[in-house]
DNA sequence: TCGATGCTGAAGTATCGGCTTCAGCAATGG
DNA sequence: CCATTGCTGAAGCCGATACTTCAGCATCGA
């Protein structure tokens, strides 16, 4: 698997179901392999290998396959990429306030 | 309206999808109307209010109806609630770098 | 070597979610 | 007062996707 794109809108897709999430929750403490992870989830491990291809594709996840067991790991870069985005949406947001500050101090100027 | 729940659960999920990561990219520059929302999106209003719908059941998103315009503008607070997750994630994830490094460490303990 | 373990691929099902249409209603403005 | 504008509710469609089962295959360990 070549390394994944950390496109904002996958990383948000993949995390947007919460099997993936928890899945994220449990990888983020210290890497499992595929049965470790669904033990907990009650799913099968066909769900889990499908849910792990979509956290790789979205970059918040690294497999690597050793023997017959593949482990998985976090990958810090996936978080940033959601960290920037929400930055990014911060950053205009405070901006609308400051501009709507600036019209409020208008009102210091005589109006008639 | 009341109040909105701000499980991550909920955010992440209302993010999850395409449109509505645009509309909150709209959002964070400034407020808008259902059917300025609509426009560029190329969808009909209905969709749009649904969209809205799950945004403010989030938490991202406040809407207020005046007369029979209904506008929508973001909640810092939603995305607060995505950030702290986030970075739960990565305490927990660098705890687990740290723990690596002490094993690595007691490399230096004489092996023989 | 043989059974158990860990995973994978293909295929099917069923639920969910995003979207539309249509019919209506209230506010606006000339 | 009437036409227009902005939105809402109900209902239904359809494609995506989360999940399963089943049949394999490779690896590990006794």
């Amino acid at each position: 698997m070549p390394r994944a794109k950390l496109r904002p809108e996958r990383v948000f897709h993949a995390l947007g179901d919460p099997t993936r999430r928890a899945m994220v929750e449990r990888l983020s403490e210290r890497p499992h392999s595929v049965s470790a992870l669904a033990g907990p989830l009650g799913v099968t491990l066909t769900a889990v290998a499908q849910h792990l291809a979509v956290l790789e594709e979205s970059g918040l996840v690294r497999t690597e396959k050793i023997g017959r067991v593949r482990t998985a790991r976090l990958e810090a870069a996936g978080l940033s990429t959601l960290e920037q985005w929400i930055k990014q949406r911060r950053t205009h947001f405070e901006r609308q306030l400051d501009r709507l500050g600036e019209l409020l101090d208008e009102d210091d100027d005589p109006l008639v």
